[in-house]
DNA sequence: CCATATTAGTTTAATATTAAACTAATTAAT
DNA sequence: ATTAATTAGTTTAATATTAAACTAATATGG
């Protein structure tokens, strides 16, 4: 057929499954993005303190690893967390060049209480899909996540 | 089992599918940026291109639902994209609240230099499903990302 | 020990991103 | 026609985000 391509169908086909993908992704997080503002969060905020509250202490860089964002970005929302009081920086005594990231109370407190209400935002934007089709969407996304990213 | 619900298992399975859903899409995604940034382009800036070279010119509301973007938002990419005189902005003499956003020809140059790489980086990425696979990635995003988000 | 490399985190500069307040132009309603 | 509501875009202020240059601490390899 097309002797260069004008548009082999491969590539029509995968970027039309690109744009769903992200127009799915967005959805779902602008859904969370409203509910978590209302509680005066960000999504990464969110994501730190979720972090920390299920995995327990970090250090910034896991953290980073964790929620997919760089050093540099992380600095900057821990500091603002920090100013907060929500989480504390606690130098490692063995290896200085870390800090242990934790939770005060105050950020236990806020994280235990907005949690809950997250999880079912999610649910409900979710429900959409069946259990089964949840799971399929999460075989063929865990496929298309490991191969860029070998990390965890 | 459980009278209030420490971690319904429908939450569970969601949150576990959302988590998977935001890694797959910020896989690729990287991917795309990394090879954009090559050309010195952000993914915002390409979008702005593809969608007037792929669906002509238009306003600056109408690329930014396209791409999923505020206003506000529009105005700053699409200043940078004119300091590069990548695109123009165009008076609608009709109704003149709005601009049209056309591409130069030093825009229509780039982005039809870029955009066959760019899908084919795309295909490569979603290469680890086969079409079957992506055709069902693409039929459940599909129906995740119409939920939230009425507008086709 | 000392030079080098690596690692953790910060800083900087640039762009992105949003929400909210705002201006200007148009449309609708009475 | 005049007022009110809507629409397009800009501006502002705040946070996010990245890459790259940087500092400090640790590890490695002679």
């Amino acid at each position: 057929m097309g002797t260069k391509h004008r548009f082999d169908t491969g590539e029509a086909r995968a970027l039309k499954t690109y744009v769903k993908l992200m127009r799915a992704t967005e959805s779902v997080t602008a859904r969370a993005h409203r509910q978590l503002s209302s509680f005066g969060l960000t999504i990464s905020q969110f994501g730190v303190l979720e972090a920390l509250y299920h995995l327990g202490p970090m250090s910034q860089s896991e953290i980073g690893r964790k929620i997919l964002r760089t050093s540099g970005n992380m600095t900057m929302v821990i500091d603002n967390l920090e100013k907060r009081n929500l989480v504390r920086r606690e130098r490692n005594r063995a290896d200085r060049r870390f800090f242990i990231i934790h939770l005060t109370d105050d950020g236990k407190k806020l994280i235990s209480s907005i949690f809950p209400s997250h999880a079912a935002e999610i649910a409900r934007a979710l429900d959409v899909l069946t259990p089964a089709e949840q799971q399929t969407l999460g075989r063929l996304c865990k496929k298309l996540g490991l191969e860029a990213r070998p990390e965890a």
